[in-house]
DNA sequence: TAGGACATGTAATCAGTTACATGATTAA
DNA sequence: TTAATCATGTAACTGATTACATGTCCTA
């Protein structure tokens, strides 16, 4: 085997395939915005059913159509011993794990907080703070739905670091909204302190 | 203004812009390194580049050679009003603030642990932390630099959030770890427990 | 005088997204 | 019977990276 190198999206839907049972990409793509989307993001469908057809060339992943003959029925996919190796190789990758990507629209408005006003910025903090409190219920339903799988126990150890890290993400929100007041000496309109 | 919608990047580059005075585009790459990769990551020279010609061309920046003449001396940007405005426009963004990009290639891995061992995961966090500390150093010595200066303010605050949020991916990274000793009942080699 | 930092760019490639098209199956 | 969900795919585009090419300026 040629050891041709995948983009870690690509082992993401291999890893996907690697848990117990056969899916379609139609699949894959709900169980990646269930709970890969929280500590790597969910590619789009198209992107998933190129990946497969990729997969499925290296020998990596085999398929089969379930709906009995005719136009575009679905097709279930499996991960091959080949494939489950390769992955493994990837997993364990001592020499090169990328670094964490992270992109912050939210920071990097505060980073540019000299062109907008003090309220605005609050503003899209606490509205940020809004969002991440509706992802951490996300998390936590998902958290809920694998808790007992026995097959589970690392996406579960997964899910848990995603829990912690949207805490973190608030309590973080919170430590900037704090900084941002500080910034902005505190008003007294009604009368002029000496 | 044609309202030409930008991606977030060359607002970044525009934004390395928005601080008093005027740079290369050799400097900007270096600013990014040095702030801007702490919550949005920096993008390559070539980029860099790219989205200085393209602002030029929208009038967001104008561009003076300073080398006397000659091919390829080197060539300072600076913001226009309207380049200013326009970016104001984008971090005001009140409808659309895209969401937090997180890949985490650590956590994507232990996601992956049933096709791992124990002891490779670990070391496979340790070695997460070990470079989160080294990147916690970096952010410290920006701050450092950045301390004091009155028109970096903003900027420290999303330094400040870097820096308590590598501290909190430190934490979330033991608190992971602690998670998998606990999957991996101790062993006791010496003697069996009854 | 050699090496490193400064400085700018081109070419090729790829990863990944959005928009669109199509149709089957299931539940209200 | 109609809407939602299941299901798969194509086309066009673009964001972004890597590798390469080129040359200047400064300093040890």
């Amino acid at each position: 085997m040629p050891t041709t190198s995948l983009p870690p999206t690509a082992w993401a839907v291999l890893g996907l395939l690697s848990f117990p049972g056969e899916r379609t990409g139609y699949e894959l793509k709900k169980w990646a915005d269930a709970s890969l989307r929280f500590f790597y993001g969910a590619p789009a469908f198209s992107q998933i059913y190129a990946e497969l057809r990729r997969l499925e060339e290296l020998g990596h992943v085999t398929s089969r159509r379930s709906g009995p003959q005719e136009p575009r029925t679905k097709r279930s996919y499996a991960i091959t011993e080949q494939g489950r190796a390769a992955l493994a190789a990837w997993a364990d990758g001592g020499q090169d794990v990328d670094p964490v990507g992270l992109r912050h629209p939210v920071v990097l408005r505060v980073w540019l907080g000299h062109l907008a006003t003090p309220e605005r910025l609050e503003t899209l903090v606490r509205e940020h703070v809004a969002r991440t409190e509706g992802e951490l219920k996300e998390v936590r339903d998902a958290l809920a739905r694998a808790d007992g799988v026995e097959a589970w126990a690392h996406p579960q150890i997964a899910l848990r670091w995603s829990e912690r890290r949207l805490e973190a993400e608030i309590e973080l929100s919170r430590a900037m909204l704090a900084d941002l007041a500080a910034l902005t000496p505190p008003e007294d309109p009604q009368r002029a302190a000496p």
